[in-house]
DNA sequence: TTATTTTGCTTAATCGATTAAGCGGAGTAA
DNA sequence: TTACTCCGCTTAATCGATTAAGCAAAATAA
């Protein structure tokens, strides 16, 4: 690489010491009074020389990286990705740099990336948690690491966190193919510890509860798997026979599309046989014959909250703030 | 944030020079001869102080930051969202972490990214270059920075690359088609200066030359939007009215959803009234109700193919590779 | 015994920036 | 004239690691 421009090339080239040069490098000529013509100087040769700070010296000095470790489950996976997207833009409009790790939602490949991200000296963290990683959470609030979860969290800790309001979506997406006549309404979610796939469990009993059909509630549990086809055979496994089910109510993005290839398989008509709602848009479900009507995250506030919030943590360590969004629920043939 | 450990606190609690225990934490206590004993004092001090070097402080000093730019054309696309997430895999199993960057397929942002990178002191880039950059990579060479373009590249430049052969894809998906009896083809493609393109347009012209089918060679170029629609709106003029086509050939993913929201507005019937071929995969193109033959890239070879040349080109700077790699027709409903 | 090598450690420079402290000289006040 | 304040700059410590050079003691060779 060719010899890369240090301060000390500017200093040297104008005839100062290497103080003045940083002074004016970071506006501060007139706090620190560095006379006019040499501000002139130092800039030209800045200039002239295509002079760009070294970021890590510079963070080593000032302790602070402008780094943002990101973690989601899976980059790969269309909704983290645009979420991933909302906070690069974000958080490079605030100066900051994004470096993002994938867990699969696994404990262990989380702990290692926050190792990863800490020992790199981020000025902060967003984290998507995986299941059973409380401890890690409360590890890194116990560190003073500034953190904010994005959609989920655990309430037994004092965290920053940017999520949906599950229970509200749930309990709408309900109403709503109640309102369409159905009944027999079916919720497939993940077997989680989560509080997001809780809440949204939650909202389901509680409105086909409060519509009188408690008699209909069917929580099926899938265990989470990478592999779509085992997602799909636990589906198969469950739906198959079952003459009373006439609406299904998935849980995730993943699970509406092992479900749809199944629904697809078996030649099941939708909305007729049975109406369906998904969370979380995707172009696929566009596509689909009778397009799904999705509980829609509102990606573009999760993510600009998450960054403003992570960023106002950097200044004000103590002030927790959380979010809980509203979704909007976008109706289409499936559900009618 | 608590106290970090610092190699100096481990050095203190032992009772030698720090030099002692960086030669051990970085497993040079053979060649420089550290005592046995110290060894064992050292190692059990840094687990029980729970030291993790600082990165930002081992970057300054050895000029290496193990960090790699990536920069694609927007993270949120599948295709890249997909490539990012084995890139990051493969960047972690050789100790690298990624920092990606999202250019809209445009020069500017992309030379800001570049800019951002690479005054953060990345080791690397893998960058999938823009239209109208090839003097921004050009400089990129001349610094000597590490670098490999994926998915398209600037013939002019001495540079390593990772593509597809996109001719031979090309190629290989009209004849296709032609083998299922389709004649009036008509390839849809993005107007753009880039190979990768021309390559996608030029297998398609002379698979149609070969076949004899010379007089219905018609590529429709489509200006680069964001927005969806004006890319919808941009098809359907063209295709409108014009009874000579049998088939479709896209030439990306983009593209394809743009066609498919056109063909199933207008109710035309695929693979009967208008055979389809389209670029990349997408859990989209399964749903439609006849789903989608594609021309598929071999993500991962791409992905791990670009890291491990990239990294190679830190040892070895001038060692030039190319690849140009095949892809696979996945042959589904929409072309026969 | 003396000379040489080996062993096991320390010292201190260095990476490239930031920034508190200090130092002359000019200007102003007494 | 002397004392004080400003101004404009330099010096040097610092962040946390790496690593070449060097030093004293012990071991070996002559």
């Amino acid at each position: 690489m060719s010899a890369r421009v240090r301060i000390k090339d500017i200093a040297e080239k104008v005839g100062v010491s290497t103080a003045l040069v940083s002074y004016v490098m970071n506006g501060k000529e007139k706090e620190k009074r560095v006379g006019q013509d040499i501000v002139k100087k130092i800039r030209e040769a800045a200039g002239e020389l295509n002079y760009q700070p070294n970021r890590i010296a510079q963070s080593l000095r000032t302790g602070s990286t402008k780094t943002i470790g990101l973690i989601v489950a899976d980059i790969a996976i269309p909704f983290f990705g645009q979420l991933a997207r909302v906070i690069e833009d974000e958080a490079s409009k605030n100066g900051f740099t994004v470096i993002i790790g994938s867990s699969d939602e696994d404990a262990i490949k989380q702990g290692s990336l926050i190792d990863t991200f800490s020992y790199r000296q981020v000025d902060g963290l967003i984290i998507v948690p995986s299941d059973g990683t409380a401890d890690q959470i409360a590890a890194l609030v116990k560190q003073g690491m500034p953190l904010v979860l994005m959609d989920r969290y655990f309430p037994e800790l004092e965290t920053c966190h940017v999520c949906l309001d599950n229970y509200k979506a749930s309990y709408e997406a309900v109403n709503h193919l109640i309102s369409q006549g159905y009944q027999q309404i079916t919720m497939i979610a993940y077997r989680s510890g989560m509080i997001h796939m809780h809440e949204r469990i939650r909202g389901y009993r509680e409105a086909m509860a409060a519509a009188n059909f408690a008699n209909y509630i069917k929580v099926l549990e899938v265990p989470y798997s990478f592999s779509r086809t085992e997602t799909e055979n636990s589906i198969e496994k469950c739906i198959n026979g079952n003459k009373e089910i006439d609406a299904l109510l998935f849980a995730t993005n993943s699970l509406t599309t092992a479900g749809l290839n199944y629904i697809n398989k078996m030649g099941i008509k939708v909305p007729d046989e049975i109406g369906i709602v998904g969370y979380d848009g995707n172009e696929a479900f566009d596509f689909f014959y009778a397009p799904i009507t999705i509980v829609e995250q509102p990606l573009n506030e999760i993510g600009t909250k998450s960054v403003n919030t992570l960023i106002s943590l950097m200044n004000d360590p103590d002030k927790i703030v959380r979010f809980d969004l509203s979704h909007s629920l976008n109706i289409r043939k499936s559900s009618r």
